[in-house]
RNA sequence: CGGGUUGUGGCUCAGUUUGGUAGAGCGCUGCGUUCGGGACGCAGAGGCCGCAGGUUCAAAUCCUGUCAACCCGACCA
């Protein structure tokens, strides 16, 4: 049996007031639950209940990583500079390597990651493709120096995250543990109670290395998706875009002026058509230095990622460098542009016959400018930002928006780092060959920030039962009382020797204090001892999820939490709900 | 890294404009009354006002420097 807690001896301060510096309704509710205290920028204490929950959401994990048959072991958090110089990494991974140098001047690095640490590991050891495939993985704290942490535990520079590194013999394997990990993490998710979506990630590169993030959905989340009622899902970032551009249709093309007129926003509104009417123009070049023009939907913005799939080493142009090049800021257009200038355009564009666009002169703009005939098109490309609205790559439905937390993310490597750093198994064929390797990382404490996110009220935090820093607090209305005090003993004691996890709030406070720490910490289920209730026999339950609550007969109790015990273990043992608490109040 | 804001008992903040020797609420300690939704009374404890210089008879307050925290930005024509 577990022990029971007793919040008169739990180091458990709960805060009345807001703390000034919480930034995001997880982290100020965390704080004041007494769940977690701030070290300083990005750092973080968790105390007792939080890091209940954290060890809760961890076996979550870990049980899921087991079933799927990978094994769990323990790398190094303090990695020498050399393993990353070795991969390529060193300088690649930038300021956001927490570095440091040991008192023998080696240069070392904490670890935002283990790609190399358990390359290292594994090269000398996994020779033979009959050892594939192998999954392995870790759940400890990782480092990275954030420009600015912030959001509390969503964006901090020290946390706890499981990764996984597999090697395998092929790519198929490799699909194999790849979908096996995807399935897993989507039961993690469910098992968190986390309304989440996988989502199509990280598109831009050419070659299209293959991604999918699990993001939880919350306003307060820093990635944009968008979403279909098919089922479809994409980073904003990553989704391909079919915009829906308007014609605005003239008999030929014409010159207008419009004095004043730079933005697309001024541009819309003085022709009176819909920004989706207009061609933004946005110019640029490549390593070279040579000029790119890419134009894109009015309505849309350029997408970084994918431009850069297209022309490596894009950057846009200074004010300086475009009229260097003979270009108008404000008025850019296809029509008459300089000679040898590159023209790529987004793929939507391709089926507008006449677009509204700037006349490279300052004041002017082109509406019905022929496609083909006053100006050509060199390429055509995926090139701008998916937004709400734009069609579904797969069913053609527009699409919805929503912001998401990412909280893990599954990742097919191929043989980047085992290439890097001469990681090869003998093949069947007696070749030597490079591992094929994927990685799969969940953000722990984001989790729990995620899930706070997605549980709370004006009260305070709606643990899920699953993560839930205990199952049932029992609440003595008066303590000290010859009846109240031993009867919540009694209850506590009991529900306990269920297999409850149970806490029991036997501070010296007034009723007042205990309802709303108990709301504000969160217990999935109260049960409130007092000395009304006891006289008629009863006590009352409630249910922080649903804010129900019922009088329930003390010679009911045991029945009913027993029949709750065996609801749970035998349904919702792995489940998120309440349901089997809900099944009482039925 | 650029711009901005803020540093005053454990927490949330006032006081800084106009220099005169530090306050409130919550929390904490003791006693009493209360006791089913953050009680009330009385009596207490607790702060070299982020740090270092400077100006002044006198600095939380003015000046300089420094550290820290927080916000905005760092492609978006």
């Amino acid at each position: 049996m577990t022990q029971i807690l007793r919040m008169s001896a739990l180091y458990a301060p709960t805060l009345k007031e807001d703390p000034s510096d919480a930034d995001i309704d997880s982290a100020r509710l965390l704080l004041r639950a007494g769940m977690l205290r701030k070290a300083a920028s990005g750092l973080y204490t968790f105390l007792p209940l939080g890091f209940r929950v954290l060890k809760k959401i961890e076996n979550i994990v870990r049980e899921e990583m087991d079933a799927s048959g990978a094994q769990e072991i323990l790398m190094p958090v303090l990695q020498p500079a050399e393993l990353w110089e070795e991969s390529g990494r060193l300088n690649d991974y930038g300021p956001e390597l927490m570095r440091l140098v040991d008192r023998h001047d080696r240069e070392m690095c904490l670890g935002p990651t283990h790609e190399e640490i358990i390359v290292a590991l594994v090269r000398n050891e996994l020779r033979s493709y009959k050892e594939l495939p192998q999954n392995l993985y870790q759940i400890q704290t990782k480092y990275r120096d954030e420009i600015r942490p912030r959001f509390g535990l969503l964006r901090s520079r020290e946390f706890v995250m499981k990764d996984a590194y597999s090697f395998n013999a092929t790519q198929e394997s490799l699909q194999e543990t790849y979908d096996a990990m995807g399935k897993a993490y989507g039961a993690i998710c469910d098992r968190c109670g986390l309304d989440y979506r996988e989502v199509e990630a990280d598109g831009g590169q050419i070659g299209g290395k293959v991604t999918t993030e699990f993001m939880a959905l919350a306003d307060s989340g820093e990635a944009d998706l968008v979403y279909c009622s098919c089922g479809y899902a994409a980073d904003a970032e990553a989704g391909a875009c079919l915009a829906r551009p308007t014609v605005h249709e003239v008999d030929a093309m014409e010159k207008i002026a419009t004095p004043g007129v730079h933005t697309i926003a001024e541009l819309a509104e003085f022709l009176n058509i819909p920004e989706s009417s207009t061609v933004k123009a946005l110019s640029g070049k490549d390593v070279e230095g040579n000029l790119v023009c890419v134009f894109i939907p009015g309505d849309h913005e350029l997408n970084e990622l994918k431009i850069e799939g297209v022309v490596p080493g894009f950057t846009l142009l200074t004010d300086e460098e475009m009229v260097g090049f003979g270009l108008c800021k404000g008025s850019m257009g296809p029509v008459g542009l300089p000679e040898g200038a590159r023209v790529i355009a987004s793929k939507s564009l391709s089926v507008i016959p006449q677009w509204v666009v700037g006349a490279n002169e300052d004041g002017y703009h082109y509406v019905g400018a022929r496609l083909g005939e006053d100006f050509k098109v060199d390429e055509w490309a995926d090139l701008a930002l998916v937004k709400p609205g734009d069609c579904c790559p797969k069913c053609g439905l527009p699409l919805e928006g929503a912001r998401g937390i990412e909280v893990a993310q599954i990742f097919q490597l191929g043989d980047r780092y085992s290439r890097a750093m001469g990681a090869t198994f003998m093949d069947e064929d007696g070749e030597e060959k490079p591992f094929i390797m994927g990685c799969y990382g969940v953000g722990i404490s984001r989790t729990l920030a995620a899930i706070v996110e997605q549980h709370n009220d004006e009260y305070g935090i709606k643990w899920p039962l699953s993560v839930a820093p205990a199952h049932i607090c029992v609440v003595p209305l008066t303590v000290g009382d010859e009846e109240v005090q031993p009867m919540a003993e009694k209850i506590a004691k009991d529900l306990s020797d269920l297999g409850f996890e149970v806490v029991i709030d036997d501070r010296d406070e007034r009723a007042g204090v205990k309802f709303n720490d108990a709301d504000l910490i969160g217990w999935p289920v109260q049960i409130v001892v007092g000395k009304r209730g006891l006289k008629e026999g009863k006590v009352e339950m409630k249910l922080r999820r649903t804010g129900e609550k019922k009088e329930v007969a003390l010679d009911a109790l045991a029945e009913m939490m027993s029949f709750a015990r065996r609801a749970m273990r035998d349904n919702t043992l792995h489940g998120a709900g309440t349901g089997a608490f809900a099944a009482i109040f039925g």
